[in-house]
RNA sequence: GGAGAGGUGGCUGAGUGGUCGAAAGCACAUCUUUGCUAAAGAUGCGUAGCCUUUAACAGCUACCGAGGGUUCGAAUCCCUCCCUCUCCGCCA
């Protein structure tokens, strides 16, 4: 959420940084800021009568206990108090309206954001390694899954649905493989705390993170018990600390955490899409961190560094692309998306994104810590994924595969596997 | 799921209808004094919003788990919900 202070000192600006993002989004500025003095309006008469009543409801105590007669003063309290409900209906729409609206208009993206209207434009910014050769025609994660028995796509259609899968055998081992290397690399060489959170979150961490209410149709609803399954595990690690006056010295708060991800992935192209790439479940490890506002950029460059370790140690090509203000996500001032290449699909996929998100989850999830002058701001809040497996998984998969048909495992990987290859 | 106890400021804890935003203690900050591996005293010390302002101060409003209700007036009475603890039941 943004600050509404800064609708009325600087209107102009917020409209003009949110028109980087894409037309339509200026008249809620106007909305906002002629609800928002209304709302006060509203408000300060609200607080001019309830005073009135404190303190004449005072009186009528004072006078009870010399015995004087009351009646009248009860009578014009009353009054004031019949004013005060109705003001107050005013004064409480007025404020939900605003908040409603509020919640559901972007943040400004960061002058260092460039500035386009789609994702044509988002400039490459790194290359790293290069696209590996073949002197057969390389299989795709599919073909190479159901060869060596590791990917069950007809059984997770059974159980649960298209766009589930079953790893079975050396494939449910690789998987698991992948996220005790993860969370080992982020946690014993980058500084990250391991968190284990719960998997099904309430709706109020999901405001947090800005899923909701904007979204709701992207999560999964247990509507018995209003609990929601976690999109990524930027929800509940993140909201850890909401409402929460974190100390100074403890900055930055880094955690790495291992969530399966549930999307219902509506009316998304890409659902139909063959493979791994596109499903309603798949597992991450997530980093988050919590910062200062003053240290929240050089944060996110060192968690995308973070997350490029995954790729340099697995020996994958990869590159990073920065989201441009047409394409950043809804609560980020800023994002680079790592795509790895994947020989087999013959293209890039993204699997991991770093954003910083400013104070715009901070201020929904009321995320403060004291500064040196003991006031309480918000704080900075990111998140990367390091990294998302599915993905990763195919890249491994097709980028290994060998001329005989097996799959070597990346020397780094082998002591979690338990073995040089697959096949 | 059932029974009981309880949720008050950073912490402990008083407060059962009226000058209560809330006693007292601890912790913390500043100052003073003594003087030296500490003690004593003074003052200050919640959050958010409104109004105002260059800014600060002052002022006003709200907040005693959350939301409703009763009342001229609610931390205090009533209702619903949530959470914590204890016991019982069930259970990986």
């Amino acid at each position: 959420m943004l600050d509404i202070r800064l609708f009325r000192e600087k209107p102009d600006y917020v409209k003009e940084r949110l028109s980087t993002r894409g037309a339509g989004l200026s008249s809620m500025v106007d909305e906002v800021t002629s609800l928002d003095e209304q709302r006060r309006e509203a408000e300060t008469e609200r607080q001019k009568l309830q005073g009135d009543r404190n303190r004449i409801s005072k009186e009528i105590g004072i006078a009870k206990k010399k015995g004087e007669d009351t009646s009248a003063i009860e009578a014009q309290v009353r009054g004031i108090g019949d004013r005060i409900e109705q003001i107050g209906r005013d004064a409480d729409a007025l404020d939900i309206k605003q908040r409603e609206i509020m919640l559901g208009i972007p943040n400004l993206p960061h002058d260092a954001c460039p500035i386009g209207d789609s994702a044509e434009q988002n400039p490459e910014v790194k290359v790293w390694g290069e696209k590996p050769s073949y002197d057969f025609q390389p299989k795709d994660h599919v073909t190479l899954g159901a060869q060596h028995g590791l990917l069950d796509f007809e059984a997770g259609a059974k159980i649960t649905g298209s766009a589930f899968v079953v790893y079975r055998g050396q494939g449910a081992r690789l998987e698991r493989a992948l996220i005790n290397f993860l969370l080992d690399l982020h946690t014993t060489q980058h500084g990250y705390t391991e968190v284990n959170t719960p998997f099904v979150v309430k709706a109020d961490a999901l405001v947090g993170t800005t899923q909701l209410p904007k979204f709701a149709d992207q999560v999964y609803h247990c509507q018995e018990d209003d609990l929601y399954l976690v999109p990524t595990a930027e929800v509940p690690v993140t909201n850890l600390h909401r409402e929460e006056i974190v100390k100074t010295e403890a900055l930055p708060i880094q955690y790495a955490a291992y969530t399966p991800c549930f999307r219902r992935e509506a009316g998304s192209a890409g659902l139909g899409t063959r493979g791994l790439i596109r499903m309603h479940q798949f597992d991450k490890v997530e980093l988050v961190k919590i910062t200062t506002p003053e240290t929240s950029m050089e944060e996110l460059e060192k968690l995308t560094a973070n997350a490029e370790v995954v790729l340099q140690t697995l020996g994958l090509h990869y590159r990073i692309i920065e989201l441009c203000t047409g394409d950043v996500g809804f609560g980020s001032t800023k994002t680079y998306d790592i795509e790895v290449w994947a020989p087999g699909q013959g293209s890039f996929l993204e699997v991991s994104s770093c954003s910083n998100f400013g104070e715009f989850q901070a201020r929904r999830m009321n995320l403060r810590y004291k500064d040196e002058h003991g006031k309480n701001r918000f704080c900075h809040t990111l998140n990367g994924s390091g990294t998302a497996l599915a993905r990763l998984f195919v890249a491994l998969v097709e980028t290994y595969q060998q001329a005989d048909g097996s799959i070597a495992i990346p020397a780094p990987l082998q002591r979690y596997f338990g073995s040089e290859k697959i096949g």
